[in-house]
RNA sequence: GACUCGAUAGCUCAGCUGGUAGAGCAAUACACUUUUAAUGUAUGGGUCCUGGGUUCGAGCCCCAGUCGGGUCACCA
């Protein structure tokens, strides 16, 4: 018995086993994934037509061989008007975004990674013999909008003053089956028929980013931002790491986890809300920094600003505490926003917000006494609540006193830090996995930096007193009874792990999307993540 | 989850008190050898989101649902 064939039987066998067993019963395929949708349009089907007319031809409209291209569009527009004489003979290649025929002579421009550019073609320079094919039946009549073609001749300029390229030979590279929006703008700069549906935008996100431009601006920055972080971080020594996604204990944060099963260990597994305590497990280990740009999954409602799956820097840096971290972070997010935006002023929701360091920092329960009037230090869980009543924040019996405490501030308070502002010193009740305040031990040692109203970073001094951090998980487990779904799991490893000892370091998160979002003045958070998460589409 | 707005041609949108659907771009055909929101002439293109209901008759009114946007709630 060969071994493929011996491969097959065990697969076979297993995929019996696999549908066999009564527990996998989430594996059901869903309608929408059976049937494919083949309805054609009008265009669609010409688009067909021409496909097999080209074939006819002769011509392979998806061939394979490499294309000799020798420089971007946006290098012949900045260079040619310096350097004309390096653009006599140019190869460049991208899809046609426009046709434009007049009898013997045609434009057109096409776009690639760079931008786009105009090409000017006449039919007796691409078809110099007798037959004219080539021109009149497959550049005027089987080339459409959104067909990545090759040019090859050389740059001129028109009469209008374009810098186009003036084509002598023109190949198809790749047929589109379907019919690109076609968005234009005017001399006033005026955008028609913007591609604008919010759903098929991030459906479609590459039509989006095909038709749209400033789209693909968005996410190059959104790249630039986490290169300049770990330029920062690499040159400071500390190491990028990767930790575990799945988790059989989901900890590190307050949230409610996505659950799933893995077969052969049959155990339920958690998709990640945090990876907080595995990073500091690796500062135990010996590293002196390491951080990871991790993708976390908290299953929770959707919005403007939260997506189910989203991405948190976490960093650990041993041997510094959470003052160190407020200066690290104000002098890198100054950076971030000069190398990313030119500026360390940025413009969000109509408000001009300077992220040049440093921030003002204020500790919590004086910006509660700032906003609300009410002192909550040494008041217990009964009168704050109570407090919380009077000022018309919703509490429910469930809450523990650093939850009401959240709440009080979220929404009485969190609105007037609109410039970056550090809120600091946070209810141990709050922080479970932070320091105890060194002058006051109903504090933590806690930051988070607010921008515009909105949590950007979080970060503590870490706690590596095993003990007390044993006692803060029980308290959890106390929260955990009355309800809250989202009190801590106690992670015995992790306690494990501190009792090996860990330095004193400073930990951080910070939303990623979030900042990209300030960074690139979107509002929401579908506009700087590729794929937002979106309900199937329906079939038929 | 609640409220609210929306879904009509490939794209963007009109569509009157209910009377068998329109425009621009895109497409097709013809003309045009430096245009640029190219232009001119002609043409084709529709499951009006789905399913019920009211009505002689529904894109429009009513009910239920689907998907999406916004606001709020939950939530970092």
């Amino acid at each position: 018995m060969g071994l493929g064939a011996k491969r097959t039987l065990t697969r076979l066998f297993f995929i019996k086993f696999f549908f066999n067993s009564a527990k996998v019963t989430h594996l059901k395929v869903p309608s929408y994934l059976c049937k494919m949708n083949t309805k054609l349009s009008e265009q669609e089907i010409l688009r067909r037509e021409s496909l097999e007319a080209l074939r006819k031809e002769g011509i392979n409209p998806y061939p394979a061989e490499e294309v000799p291209v020798n420089v971007l569009s946006e290098t012949i527009k900045q260079e040619f008007p310096i350097k004309p004489e390096k653009y006599t003979s140019v190869c460049v290649a991208g899809r046609v975004m426009t046709k434009r025929i007049m009898g013997k002579a045609s434009f057109l421009s096409i776009k690639d990674s760079s931008g786009r550019i105009q090409a000017y073609i006449n039919r007796d320079v691409v078809c110099p013999g007798e037959d004219k094919t080539l021109y009149n039946v497959v550049f005027k009549k089987q080339l459409d909008i959104g067909d990545f073609v090759s040019l090859k001749g050389h740059v001129f300029t028109t009469k209008t003053e374009e810098i186009s390229i003036h084509v002598s030979e023109l190949k198809l590279l790749s047929k589109a089956l379907k019919p690109l929006p076609v968005v234009k703008t005017d001399s006033q700069g005026e955008k028609h028929d913007e591609f604008n549906d919010p759903e098929l935008r991030y459906r479609q996100r590459y039509v989006d980013l095909i038709v749209n431009e400033g789209v693909k601006e968005v996410f190059v920055k959104r790249t630039q931002v986490f290169n300049t972080m770990r330029e920062v971080f690499n040159e400071k020594g500390y190491l990028e790491v990767e930790t575990p996604i799945l988790q059989s204990i989901p900890g590190g944060a307050a949230a409610r986890p996505f659950m799933t099963h893995h077969n052969t260990l049959d155990m339920p597994l958690y998709l990640r809300i945090s990876n907080e305590l595995y990073l500091k497990r690796l500062i135990v280990g010996g590293f002196d920094g390491v951080y990871e740009f991790a993708k976390d999954f908290r299953n929770e409602g959707m919005d403007r600003t939260h997506n189910p799956e989203f991405t948190i820097l976490e960093i650990y840096v041993a041997y510094k505490d959470y003052k160190w971290m407020m200066e690290f972070t104000e002098s890198m997010f100054e950076k971030i926003a000069r190398k990313t935006t030119g500026s360390a002023e940025v413009s969000f929701d109509g408000k001009k917000i300077n992220l040049a360091a440093p921030y003002q920092r204020v500790p919590i329960l004086e910006a509660i006494k700032t906003h609300t009037g009410f002192d909550l230090i040494d008041k217990n869980e009964a009168e704050i609540k109570k407090i919380a009543e009077s000022l018309d924040v919703e509490t429910s019996p469930d809450m523990g006193k650093g939850k009401v405490i959240d709440a009080i501030f979220g929404d009485k308070c969190e609105k007037y830090y609109v410039q970056p502002t550090f809120i600091t010193d946070y209810p141990i009740e709050m922080s479970p996995l932070c320091k105890k305040h060194r002058d006051d031990e109903r504090l933590t040692e806690r930051f988070e930096l607010f921008i515009n109203g909105t949590e950007i970073a979080n970060a503590y001094s870490e706690l590596n007193d095993p003990i007390d951090q044993k006692e803060r998980f029980e308290d959890q487990l106390g929260l955990q009874e009355k309800g809250d779904d989202e009190a801590m799991f106690i992670d015995k490893d992790f306690l494990r792990s501190l009792e090996y000892g860990m330095p004193p370091t400073s930990g951080m998160g910070i939303g990623m999307d979030r900042l990209v979002m300030l960074l690139t003045g979107k509002t929401s958070i579908q506009e700087v993540i590729f794929f937002p998460q979106m309900r199937p589409e329906k079939n038929e």
